[in-house]
DNA sequence: TGTACATCAGTGAACGCGCGTTCACTGATGTAC
DNA sequence: TGTACATCAGTGAACGCGCGTTCACTGATGTAC
C-alpha cells in the first residue's frame, strides 16, 4: 500500500499529537507504544518507520506540547484567541486558565511542565525544551504581582503556578485542591491593570 | 532461622527507609522490588511477609518521608536542630535549605512532594498523606513574604517552593537552575525578621 | 496504451527483559514435655 | 537437663504480563519501458 506524498508526514504528526496528550496524562513511563499506535489504528511495528526510539518520540512530543503552550500564551486569551485586549487582560486570562479546575482535571490538554518536569528530572535527562519553556513563560509573567514584588522577572510566578497545579492534582480533598488554585490565582494577578 | 522478637519490625523499617529514598530518587514506577530487597541483603520473595503489595509500601514510605520532613521543619534548623533561634531564623533556615542546590541534587534525602506529587497525581491516586503534608508545611510558611503579601497562609509559598525545585531539576542549564532557586529564595524570605 | 518492476508505509510475529506476585520450601531458634 | 517439635522470616524458582525493539513480509501505487 503506497500513499500520497505527505501521508507519512501526516502519520508522524498524528503519532506526536497522540503521544503529547498521553505523556501529559499518564506520564512517559506510563505510556506504552503498543496502545499508543493501536489508538491511531496502526500496529506497533510501524512505529520505527517514524522514530528511532521512544526517547526520540518523547523529545518530539515535548517540543510539540511546548510550542502549543507558547502559542496559547502568545495568543493571549489562553484558549479563546481574544486578540488585542487592554494590557493587563491577557496576562490575567493566562493565569486564570492555568490555575483553573479545568486545567487541573485535563492534564492531557495543558501545560507539560507539571506532569513531565518531575519525570524528566528524576530520569536524569533534563531537557533543553524545558529550558526554553521556562525562559519564555517566565518572560510573559513579568508583570504579575509576585514577579513585581520579588523584582525577579516571572520565575517566581511560574514556579508558583507549576507547584500549585502539581499540588492541586496530588491532594485528595477536593475543597483543599480548589483552595490551592484560588489562593495562588489571587496572589498572582497582574500588577497595575493599567486602569 | 528464627530471630529476636523485634527483628521482623526492624526489617520492615529498613524496607520502608530504603523505599522512601528510592521512590524520591527514581520515582515509584522506577523503583523495582527486586533491586530494593537485594540492596538490603534480602531476596524479593520475602517482601510479602512485610507488605500486602507494592502500593502498601508506597503508602507506608510516603508517610515515613512526610513525617521525617515535618520533623525537620519542626526542629527548625532544617538539618541542624538549632533549637530556639530568634523568631524569624528557623523559617529562613527552612526556606534556604529547601531551595538549596544540595536539596535539588539529593532528592532521595529531601521533600517527597516535588518528586512524588506529580506521580501520585497522574496515577489517579491522590493521597491523604499529601493533604496532611500540604496542610502542615503551609502553616509553617505563614510568615514568609509571599504568604504575607497574598494574605493566604503559606500555600502560595509552598507552591512556589515545590514548583521551583521541580523546575530546577528539569532544566538542563546549570546557571538557569541555580537562578530559579535563588530567585524564589529571595522572594520568600520571612517578613519582619523581628529585628 | 499496456505491462513489469521498484518503492516503502504499514503488518504481525517474535525477541529478551524486568516487573509484581505466588508458593512450596528451609532451617535456626524458642517452647513444651 | 535433654530431646522433639512448632514457628515463621526469609529463600529461590516460577507465573503471566507488558514493555521497547527487531525484522521478514505484504501489497497498493507510481514509474520505467
Amino acid at each position: 500500500m503506497r500513499y500520497s506524498s505527505n501521508h507519512k508526514a501526516e502519520t508522524r504528526q498524528r503519532i506526536i499529537g497522540e503521544a503529547a496528550r498521553r505523556f501529559r496524562k499518564d506520564g512517559i513511563e506510563g505510556t506504552g507504544l503498543v496502545p499508543l499506535m493501536k489508538a491511531l489504528g496502526l500496529t506497533h511495528g510501524g512505529f520505527y518507520a517514524h522514530f528511532e526510539s521512544k526517547d526520540a518520540l518523547v523529545q518530539a512530543s515535548l517540543e510539540a506540547a511546548a510550542e502549543q503552550m507558547l502559542e496559547r500564551w502568545l495568543l493571549s486569551g489562553a484558549g479563546e484567541p481574544a486578540a488585542n485586549d487592554p494590557a493587563g487582560a491577557p496576562l490575567r486570562a493566562i493565569i486564570d486558565w492555568y490555575l483553573s479546575p479545568q486545567h487541573r482535571d485535563e492534564p492531557e490538554e495543558g501545560c507539560p511542565l507539571p506532569t513531565l518536569a518531575a519525570e524528566l528530572g528524576l530520569r536524569g535527562q533534563p531537557s533543553k525544551t524545558a529550558d526554553t519553556m521556562v525562559a519564555h513563560l517566565t518572560a510573559h509573567l513579568a508583570d504579575s504581582r509576585l514577579a513585581a514584588d520579588a523584582g525577579h522577572e516571572g520565575i517566581v510566578a511560574l514556579a508558583a503556578m507549576v507547584g500549585a497545579l502539581t499540588l492541586a492534582r496530588a491532594v485528595s480533598d477536593r475543597d483543599a485542591s480548589d483552595g490551592i488554585l484560588a489562593a495562588v490565582r489571587a496572589a498572582l494577578q497582574p500588577v497595575e491593570p493599567k486602569t
